[in-house]
DNA sequence: CCGAATCGTTTAGTGCGCTAAATCTATCAG
DNA sequence: CTGATAGATTTAGCGCACTAAACGATTCGG
């Protein structure tokens, strides 16, 4: 299974399972809900759409669905950081942190923290 | 206008433009078809969308159309790093350049190159 | 027992990106 | 003049994300 292209508010719950690590669909809906209106039987379409694709999966718990992530969160960011690597940036990961580096607030504390994996990276 | 989302060929269409500045449909095709299959129409069907939408503009040269971006290549990545970031690096975007340096191959010279940028950061 | 609430399922419709044939129009070769 | 060529425009259809009402089944409060 590809690199698991997904919607916006298929991350969004992609999101809510990955912090909590399962949820029912109604956990999903009043969590997104908290920060924008949906209702819940669009959540549970959603669900459907992204177990069917083999993002999640489910399993019954007296009559509720229980909702676990099947594709890690890491897996995923580095799946669609790649895509943004190469549509964008042409590949070039040094392109991308300049532009970061340039035009995102990124903290002193974040500097510090990016100089020292810099600093680890040169050493390999 | 919004941050101007683009799909994945509207995006390939707009590179060429920010690649030579200016292009007819045919020529853009032609790029496009040089990696890709892609009917003419199709390109001429998405450049009027890319127009409506504000990306990009035209002027009539003799009976053919002369197309040229209206939004900077760099602008456009900062919108869709900004989204990136937010969407699923939770705005951290320590987080981000940390996950490249781990996942992805920086190069030797790339790494000189971010060290370079950080020390200028860290200056400010 | 019965109605309300809560599940999951079915069904339906919208918008957008993408695809490309079909068509109209103007120019150019001969 | 005429046919071919190369523009632009129109039209049509697919797939997917998203939306959510409507429906059926089950459970729970009283």
């Amino acid at each position: 299974m590809p690199p698991t292209q997904l919607g916006r508010v298929q991350l969004l719950i992609m999101q809510v399972l990955w912090d909590k690590g399962r949820a029912t669909a109604r956990e999903i809906t009043d969590t997104i809900n908290a920060s924008e209106p949906i209702a819940h039987s669009t959540v549970q379409t959603l669900l459907r759409g992204l177990e069917q694709k083999g993002a999640i999966s489910h399993r019954a718990e007296g009559r509720t669905f229980v909702f676990v992530p099947l594709i890690a969160e890491d897996k995923f960011r580095t799946s669609v950081t790649r895509d943004l690597l190469d549509r964008v940036f042409g590949g070039n990961a040094g392109s991308l942190v300049a532009h970061l580096l340039k035009h995102e607030k990124v903290s002193r504390e974040e500097v510090a923290e990016i100089r020292k994996l810099i600093d680890r990276q040169a050493k390999k």
